[in-house]
DNA sequence: CACCCAAGTGTTAACGATAACAATCAGCCA
DNA sequence: TGGCTGATTGTTATCGTTAACACTTGGGTG
């Protein structure tokens, strides 16, 4: 049994008694078709099931209609979620997505991402880059080619969407310092991520804008084990009252490490997270945290690169900043 | 200034002086080229930074190299890893991977989805479809098609890879009732998700062989605030010992719950989940749940894809079956 | 020496769509 | 009536690659 090779335009065309070409003006909306031979054109797709070729199209467009993701671990919330926007708005936006996920973001696999992507004709793409080697590899991007970072580059070259990693920092350090602690200890993310050095600096400034002793930073690597990890030594500590964690994973481990030494969250600690993931609200205590509007920031990419693909060029690079938010649930009170 | 057009195969040609074939035969690694003529082409490639086209090798071979992937909610911890590890798996065997992730997984946004695919030429698509509605719409795939799906379908026409959701369940609920737990208590995921049918399947049939009460199972919906819920209720019961959540995050809003109300876990009352989320292990107390390698599942998913695209054809529908862990924390312990 | 074979290479024709241009036709105006 | 205009349609070239086939060589064989 021969497979039937699927109908192509000008099948459609045969049995719709036109051309090829006037199939193809009634796929795109053109104007000048009889309603009627549209109609009849309509019919025949039908009734044979076609479907347009977009191979063929891209081919003779140099459109490929995809755009290309390329993105750190994808089974962290905060990538997932921010590929979660950028899918949505470029589906509604009439865009294909294809994803490369690394394990490794040193430059040459950055670079690596999007030769591939651009091998397989992308029509621009989006680096959810928070490391600064990702960063430097946006900067030898092939020519031509739109593209958009999230939370990636200094450089002035490559648009950007960010949530403002600072400010987050700074309203929870500010939170705790509010309720009146003297100090607010922190555990930070991997020095090498963006995210992370951002959250260090919104926290320190908060810290000395209020006069306040800055205690040497707990380094961390985003899991709930480096939390765990910082948090048994901040217990030991007599001093501390207040932890402000890089993210909701390292508080949970943070939170872990006090529960196991018999203190007291919040009534002896308070505890501040960043990213409001949905497991937040249910810890013991729920968490307090800084909220990160993923999908806001999907949304955003997509805007900024299709505007990037419509103006065929380099336009003036954009950085967009979203603000993040707050809130406050039950690991903060005042200090004792 | 005018934008310079990429190099193409024949540019490459005619700087090598050979024939745009010969390129192709070397890209192509095909035999019969002499080594030196290959070392020339490919002198010729570097120096014009040359790169392949494969938007037109898709419309010539007719083999786009790229796998559709169909999923649910993509932020979810488990549709999240197992398309991690299919994308991996894909680009290791030369495949990207284009994704389109739905809101609802009703049968006619699959099906809209799987065929917004075909029509960009997809080689092969895997759903993610853990809902009945969505392995209903697999039913109607178009043909010549090659399809997988994980945890999806009853129908023998598909091929499916899927984790033990049953066997997982019973290691749970066997492990409960050994540590002498007179019977066990379930808060399920949703009625319409095969995930969570199989889990309660397991849990009752555990029950049975043991010959032990089966209490009435709480209805979730996969979220924190559902098992929190649930737990509430639970706490309120005398004869509760014992609780099997279907999935981790429900297991966090139970353990809320019971916290909440001062019942000690696991003095008082076992838990154990079902994911094994990286947040699990960090719980107060940590949980003691199930295991889903959501990598393997993802591997094997592209395994029998690549199968079905090879032998070009319909071949014997396969099922393959993922062995679930147990990983043992602290959220159980004997009963009191 | 004629013949054949295989290796290496070039030539031509697809693939299935869109773009550019040409052709037809009707209606309208001078 | 002749020619112009705009709407509608058809014809042909093109995108950049691979497939199919044809053409050279050089060497071995009868």
């Amino acid at each position: 049994m021969t497979r039937r090779r699927p109908p192509v335009m000008s099948d459609v065309a045969k049995l719709a008694g036109v051309s090829h070409q006037t199939v193809s003006r009634v796929l795109n909306d053109h104007p000048n078709v009889r309603v009627e031979t549209r109609a009849r054109v309509m019919a025949a797709i039908d009734e044979l099931g076609y479907r347009r070729n977009l191979v063929a199209r891209a081919l003779v467009t140099s459109r490929s209609n995809t755009l290309g993701v390329v993105s750190f671990d994808t089974t962290l919330y905060g990538p997932a979620s921010t590929i979660y926007g950028i899918e949505q708005a470029a589906r509604t936006a009439g865009y294909f997505v294809s994803i490369v996920s690394l394990k490794s973001l040193d430059a040459s696999s950055v670079r690596d991402a999007i030769e591939y992507l651009a091998e397989q004709g992308v029509d621009g793409v989006v680096v959810v880059a928070p490391q600064r080697s990702a960063a430097r590899a946006l900067e030898t991007l092939p020519v031509g080619m739109p593209a958009v970072a999230v939370e990636g580059t200094h450089r002035s070259e490559v648009s950007a969407v960010c949530i403002d990693q600072i400010e987050g920092a700074r309203l929870a350090t500010r939170h705790l310092l509010d309720l009146g602690h003297s100090t607010v200890w922190h555990v930070s993310g991997p020095s090498d991520w963006l995210e992370a050095e951002g959250r260090l600096e919104g926290w320190r400034s908060a810290l000395e804008e209020a006069g306040r002793p800055v205690p040497e930073p707990l380094a961390g690597d985003w899991s709930p084990r480096a939390g765990y990890a910082a948090g048994k030594r901040l217990a030991s500590m007599d001093e501390v009252t207040a932890v402000f964690a890089a993210n909701d994973q390292m508080a949970l481990g943070v939170l872990r490490a006090f529960t196991e030494e018999g203190v007291k969250v919040p009534d002896e600690i308070s505890i501040v997270g960043f990213d409001d993931i949905p497991e937040s609200e249910f810890f013991s205590p729920p968490l307090t945290t800084v909220r990160q509007d993923f999908d806001a920031v999907g949304r955003h990419c997509i805007e900024v690169l299709l505007r990037q693909i419509q103006a065929q060029g380099p336009i003036s690079t954009e950085r967009l900043i979203v603000p993040p938010g707050f809130v406050i649930r039950a690991s903060t009170a005042p200090a004792p």
